[in-house]
DNA sequence: GTTCTTTGGTTACGCGGTTTACTAAAGCCG
DNA sequence: CGGCTTTAGTAAACCGCGTAACCAAAGAAC
């Protein structure tokens, strides 16, 4: 046992003899699961004060089982998406009285797996879960059967446990309906890795607009491969590789976004003159970018908080059946989409584009 | 005592009968203070494999006293700056085996008196601090005595802990200076809560650019308030609304920078034609703003790195001389700065302020 | 006067790992 | 062969809180 510096912390046995009562009345008093006569609980109270003590967290955890920790499991903090998500995941949580506990996980299955296991082991109640990266089945195996994990964002394909997302078909088709309105027919799509849902769902809106529109979307100009800005960097600079480049871009995340424009800054490329842009998520503050980029804005607050509260009540009942909830998207339009000269293109669709 | 859902899980004492040895046998092997013969290491090794033994870690903590657990305490880990603060020692608190858990505080004092006292109640064993606002006092009575606490990036005045900041003072020089040299001799300067250590410096910095340069800067050009892009636009406005406003503006901040850009786009006033700017911290993708601005980098993951370094070295030897470290600072010149004759200028800046 | 209920508690043990203090047996030395 | 040192462990006391199970006494009901 490690020595205390400053003293001897007072324990209920202390507060206990101090009440002139036993420990398991201090105990249950403080928790209310009994009543108690005005006299005694004051004995106690004053003796509380009097000690200054302090009930010992660790051996409540012990005694409990519980920890009233959550864990949030994210690929980056420091990607100021997940940054925000974890200020929703924090504020509710502390509304519900729980610690957060953080994780980065690089994208790294290990390091995602290692935090299931924590969960396992009771170091935390239940888990944030926001990963990125297609599922080899690993993760579905340690999910499966869990009890207090939430997926937020991201799915991971057969488990059967609560979950929050987007809406990505309808940003994925608010994205391209409007490029499309705008006169544009070859429209490259940047997604995330190969196979994610979110990916694979943002694609299928955006194909779905094109179909709509009586057109075919030319494969050559969809790519995936992650939500980061070196994947929009590399990506950028196939689709202007080549021979019939793209006219828009739709990135479906901010730092796709960010890549993109790295590279077209880069060769002078103007923004939306030679080529439009429209962006996904809208954390990054678009609005004074040159020019002002448009954007699928995601409510990641609300996700945020949502997720919270599905893991509190997942907690209290865990045998109810998972729910998943999918939540709104809103088309920010700004500068970086222009109109496009074509065939069949009237003045009224290049003015007209609203989500 | 809570049930467990799936089943009792191996403790040390049903590792021991297994393995034909006690208790203490196990744990005293299994945390390095014995050693024992080959013969007897396997029999442990294959009882904790067919048990699938895994440590109850809050049994562990309650007996140790000690958490493997930092906190991070900053006030909104959704503000990007924080979030790169976050990701920086995330990283450098896992290799050191530790975990972290997130508090924002929203600069209200009484959270960060809140997660001092669970340090105080071996909650966590250490705390990285990182506070935004000026201390009345209490913090310091707080802080002061406690052992495990790192300060980041703002100063809690009178407290002897180690800290980590940056150079404020060659950061506000830097950028006045720059903005001097190209001509400008109104600047507004725009800092953080009156009174906190780095508003302070920064605009000493400030001044001594305006001193070397054998000039006087106004004081009515001088604004504090917070980082936040609130603070940014009412400054912005407050500095506009002068009868001879600025000819640039020094906004210490990102967010304050961003506040500033939205009072400016709002009126079209442009940059650098009609006011120049330099921003601060420069974790916003200001390279793709329009214009691209100029501004003062921080070390943030560095910063966040010796934090977690210097606490992990305070943690392992407490009594040792707290250290404080100063980063430097990088200056990246970009396009919101325009060369101006000072002569014309009030007339400019003015007809820009009122349209 | 006996039985039942309510009030106001208590006793005793569990949670699971760590560690101090101690011992039995074997090896070594002179 | 007796004494000293290693080796290879052990027993039992914590760490501090929670709670199931039990109990005594006072009052109510019949």
């Amino acid at each position: 046992m490690v020595k205390h510096a400053s003293g001897k912390r007072a324990t209920v046995r202390d507060v206990a003899n101090a009440a002139a009562v036993s420990t398991a009345t201090v105990s249950r008093w403080r928790n209310g699961t009994i009543r108690l006569p005005k006299e005694t609980v004051e004995r106690i109270t004053r003796a509380i004060d009097t000690l200054g003590y302090e009930p010992n967290l660790h051996a409540r955890r012990l005694s409990l089982g519980r920890t009233e920790m959550v864990a949030l499991v994210v690929p980056d903090i420091s990607d100021p998406f997940f940054a925000a998500l974890a200020g929703a995941v924090e504020t509710a949580a502390d509304e519900h009285g729980l610690g957060v506990v953080l994780c980065s996980t690089v994208n790294r299955v290990e390091r995602e797996l290692d935090y299931l296991n924590r969960l396992r082991r009771n170091h935390v109640d239940g888990l944030i879960f926001a990963t990125n990266h297609p599922d080899d089945g690993r993760l579905k195996a340690a999910i499966q059967g869990q009890t207090g994990v939430v997926l937020l964002d991201e799915d991971v394909a057969g488990v059967d446990v609560p979950k929050v997302f987007c809406d990505n078909v309808g940003g994925g088709y608010a994205a391209a309906a409007h490029l499309i309105t705008a006169g544009h027919r070859r429209i490259g799509f940047i997604g995330g890795a190969e196979g994610v849902m979110s990916a694979v769902e943002r694609v299928a809106g955006y194909r779905r607009a094109f179909r709509e529109a009586g057109l075919d979307p030319d494969p050559a100009l969809v790519h995936f491969g992650g939500y980061t800005a070196a994947q929009g960097r590399s990506s950028a600079r196939q689709l202007l590789g080549l021979a019939k480049p793209p006219t828009a871009i739709f990135a479906s995340s901010d730092q796709i976004a960010i890549g993109v424009l790295e590279v077209l800054h880069e060769r002078s490329i103007r923004v939306p003159e030679d080529i439009s842009l429209v962006a996904y998520d809208d954390v990054a503050p678009f609005a004074l970018f040159g020019p002002a980029v448009t954007a699928v804005r995601q409510p990641i607050a609300e996700m945020g908080r949502r997720g919270v509260e599905i893991l509190v009540n997942h907690l209290a009942d865990p045998d109810r059946d998972p729910i998943e909830e999918r939540l709104t998207v809103e088309f920010i339009p700004r500068a970086s989409v222009a109109a496009r000269g074509h065939e069949q293109i009237t003045a009224a669709a290049t003015t007209g584009a609203k989500s």
